[in-house]
DNA sequence: AAAAAGTATTGATTTGGATCAAGGGAACGA
DNA sequence: TCGTTCCCTTGATCCAAATCAATACTTTTT
């Protein structure tokens, strides 16, 4: 249950074996079911969730009702309305399992907790963030300067897992297309 | 020199005056003129700029020599290539001054030591790049959500600061729309 | 003070992706 | 296992933004 929160971990920062006690302590354990909500929009975002199994999307809702989806997280990855987590102002995003998914959930208490006592922490989740930081950049400079077969292709490259996973309609969402449009440069992209 | 420096820095976490002459000491000033490069794309980023006065972009350039803005930064914002700092692979953005400018520079050496002996100086990076993390998420919905307009109209509310000190073109650019097309989206809502 | 470079606007035209619409197939849930 | 929902594809049409192009104005540079 906690294998993988503590290999991401430790990837980062060393933790002993008491300190690895004491964080599991402050971790919630936490099963979805598909389609199940960890966070509906205008709800306050209460917890971080970390993912041992299963797939997320962090997503909003346009007017028209289309869902835009900013973020999808597998095994290994965190995913929280992050702004709604620090404010406590209503989140913007929904967030959903997209399969059957085991999360652990860090409390703000305990996230504000383990800042506090373990410096690994604060450690971990700078270095988290950075990388988060340095995707969405690319993400950017992929959505606004290339063309969709770029914009497909470079998702591919960069999350051939996700790819693998998740039904066709949320790529072609997470990469600004209609399905339509993705479903046309697929075909384009085959005839190469 | 360093006066927005350590403003934004005290307003996230403390320093006594020794630890402030000791962040001093890792500081190096440095002028730029207008046009004038911080950092040329495939060149490695060797530091962070911090900016005390005026005004900077980060950008790429794609195949078409279109010019494509991922980040602005006026006083009191940080501004690297983080991917290319850290990891000391080449850069794939260029930075450049909009405006004179004086920055302060912090080199991979002094992050590194700072990281080591000073925790506040963890801790300010920490919060800093959240809160770039979750800027970046809005601007990402934003792009891939709401029509022209309202893209444009979320940019002016958000940082009518720099509208006012850059280029229309260069906004259009960070929107992800040309030239053209933002001078028409002006038009259109000054009619309303 | 003149030349050059940079900036914004407007018009005409093209085009690529969105939208609207329909069908077939797979997966899911009762 | 049957019915419903979900998912992907394909076709036809439409439209908004890109592109191409010309001009005027402003700011820098020399």
């Amino acid at each position: 249950m906690y294998e993988q929160f503590f290999k991401h971990f430790t990837e980062k920062v060393s933790l002993s074996e008491q300190e690895m006690e004491y964080v599991k302590g402050l971790l919630k354990p936490k099963k979805l079911r598909r389609k199940q909500y960890l966070l509906q929009e205008g709800d306050v975002c209460r917890e971080i969730g970390f993912v041992e199994k299963g797939a997320l999307r962090a997503y909003s809702v346009d007017e028209g009702g289309t869902e835009r989806i900013i973020q999808f997280a597998l095994e290994g990855w965190l995913i929280a309305d992050l702004y709604s987590f620090l404010t406590a102002e209503a989140a913007t995003y929904s967030i959903d399992a997209i399969e059957d998914a085991e999360l652990l959930l860090i409390s703000r208490s305990a996230h504000e907790e383990l800042l506090r006592n373990l410096p690994q922490y604060e450690t971990y989740t700078r270095l988290s963030i950075t990388n988060a930081y340095i995707a969405m950049q690319r993400r950017i400079t992929s959505i606004i300067s290339t063309t969709p077969e770029d914009r497909y292709a470079d998702f591919i490259a960069k999350y051939p897992q996700i790819a693998q996973r998740v039904p066709q309609h949320m790529i072609a969402s997470y990469i600004g297309l209609t399905p339509e449009t993705l479903s046309r440069v697929r075909k384009r992209m085959a005839g190469k």
